[in-house]
DNA sequence: ACAAGCAGTGTAAGCGCTTACATTATGAGA
DNA sequence: TCTCATAATGTAAGCGCTTACACTGCTTGT
């Protein structure tokens, strides 16, 4: 490739004719130097084309200035745009950030975060509260900080930037049983390694409970499809035909739900209310849209970039709960 | 913290009783190293905690085993799904991705380019393949290895996991007149700096071209949002009343367009066709369904990842060209 | 006039790993 | 028995950077 080896700081050195730790120091810590210095440097950074060796720096400085993250999937779009925002706001602060993917799945979380880390993390975003005591100890172990989003608890001993699943569930059903509804069913994501959708089933057991003549008949769990929202959809109604109102513990399953409603016959809301949960696009696009759970998530991931940055600066900063609220449309009606 | 050094490369030497070097053969190399011995160190990395220190090994070895990824935006569904699959791709040959976002602007692009280069990735993703010299031309100047996804040249001289959009935007627009439609509009993204949308909109206006007695009757340029395409959607139904198919330039603005519609009372397909482009979740959500473009988004992303790790073991792939396919669903009716 | 403080800079010791090269042990072929 | 390839391991030289510490020459207060 003819490829001249690329100019270290020796060689920027050497030109502008100072010490390497000069120069060093002009980069990290350009106070530190004398405005005329730091010219001259400069000009022989950009005239050697200079960029600072990655490794050299990550392995004298002892941090890589990576943040790591390990979200269930980036095809939900629910994590997808808060990832967004938190890559946007680390980006500000000149942090990189390291993508994987645990698909829902607590071995995939582990297996990732060791790789993460490997690779060099400072830090690492994580969604939801609870998992294995095999990571939990690897975290430990290797004292990295980490945040989590999307849920929140009172636990001074971590770091959370999210809400409360359970009330947030709680606060729809609640909703619901307002408008008169009786007979429920729920369509949940799988909470066997999923604290989020467990809090949610929790939140919708807790609300009915309260309700002396109110019913869950059916809690299904399932994948965070389309289709298999539409799948659990049929089996309620084929299964629990007084069913007037069904809480899903997405969007995503709402959507499926209604879209398979269409294709059944089934009219919503004037047969069965649907409720969804996050207020994604697909919301608003699903036609009726969806009376549903609104989750900050820009402010999500805002507010996880924040702690961040507040971590890695040696801070022990609050925890951020966020507020959820819910948006009327039209999927759930009121009941005579 | 009262964290004691992690163990290093000389304390698992001291353990097992053997050199560095072996110890570091045995894990990059394990054949080079005799069967007892490997399980001797072995075992002493396993009673250390040992893990290699990143920056040792990236200065050392000059790679990081980190690939970046510059695209426009998470929020889009569309890249999200495919980045989701180049990770996980990636993830199995033990890379892990750096991603960034340029927001469809190429500044931001190059100097996110740049921030990913200089934390050490080895190589780059990138979407689509128009981009300023100065692009261009540190590509070049640092040899980063890099794939274009998401379109598709006939240039050996780069790499590119996508299709041709031209063709693809031709493609349902024939579909669109064969269905007898004469008076098209087209709602489209920012083109300048955007070159699957600038070939898209060529598409359609040569599409339309050949068919002598259609017109194009307006091309709008707006941002990648349900609102926006709503917008647009507005504009042409106040200023060209004739209209009887739009062309969208992805889902999303499709989506937008048909929401409003209903808001407006314009019935779709009824009184307006829409197309939409993609095939994204919000394409079969939407009411009535998108009559679309298929794209591979999967496929691209694991092509995208195939290419990638080839030109990272040194060698010069083939680009690979996807095909599309027209999703015929309930938008788009033919005219009598 | 002198001590003390301070800003600016230099010296040089690593950081933990990979790898070219050197060395030794082993077994096959003559 | 001797030679020589081959396999297994060791030696040690960096990779390019940061940073503790040392040094120099000013300024400032007394």
């Amino acid at each position: 490739m003819n490829q001249k080896a690329s100019p270290t700081l020796a060689d920027v050195a050497k030109a502008a004719q100072v010490s390497t730790a000069t120069i060093s120091r002009s980069i990290n810590d350009p106070d530190k130097v004398a405005r005329n210095t730091r010219e001259r440097i400069e000009k022989a950074i950009e005239a050697l084309g200079y960029t600072p060796n990655f490794g050299g720096r990550v392995l004298a400085s002892n941090r890589s200035n990576i943040v790591g993250a390990v979200i269930p999937t980036m095809a939900n779009a629910m994590f997808a745009s808060g990832l967004q925002v938190f890559q946007e706001v680390l980006s500000q602060s000149s942090y990189n950030l390291l993508v994987a993917s645990s698909g829902y799945n607590t071995d995939t979380e582990l297996q990732q975060i060791k790789s993460l880390v490997t690779q060099g993390a400072d830090g690492l975003l994580l969604i939801g509260s609870s998992r294995p005591v095999d990571t939990t100890r690897f975290l430990k172990l290797r004292n990295i900080p980490y945040v989590i989003a999307w849920c929140y608890q009172n636990d001074s001993s971590r770091h959370f930037a999210g809400f409360d699943n359970t009330k947030a569930a709680a606060l729809i059903t609640r909703e619901v049983l307002q408008k008169n509804h009786r007979h429920i069913a729920m369509i949940a994501g799988h909470a066997a390694q999923n604290d989020r959708s467990k809090n949610r089933i929790a939140g919708v057991k807790d609300a009915v409970a309260a309700q002396k003549d109110a019913k869950l008949l059916a809690v299904i769990e399932t994948d965070y499809t389309l289709d298999a929202g539409g799948d659990a959809f049929e089996a309620i109604m084929s299964r629990h035909k007084q069913t007037t109102a069904i809480v899903c513990g997405n969007d995503v399953l709402a959507a499926g739900a209604i879209v398979r409603a269409k294709k059944l016959g089934v009219e919503i809301p004037g047969e069965v209310s649907v409720t969804g949960f996050d207020d994604i696009a697909l919301a608003t696009v699903v036609s009726p849209a969806l009376t549903t759970v609104r989750v900050p998530q820009l402010e999500m991931g805002r507010s996880a970039a924040r702690l961040m940055l507040e971590l890695l600066s040696d801070n022990r900063p609050q925890s951020i709960e966020l507020q959820t609220e819910i948006v009327h449309r039209e999927s759930l009606i009121e009941l005579s």
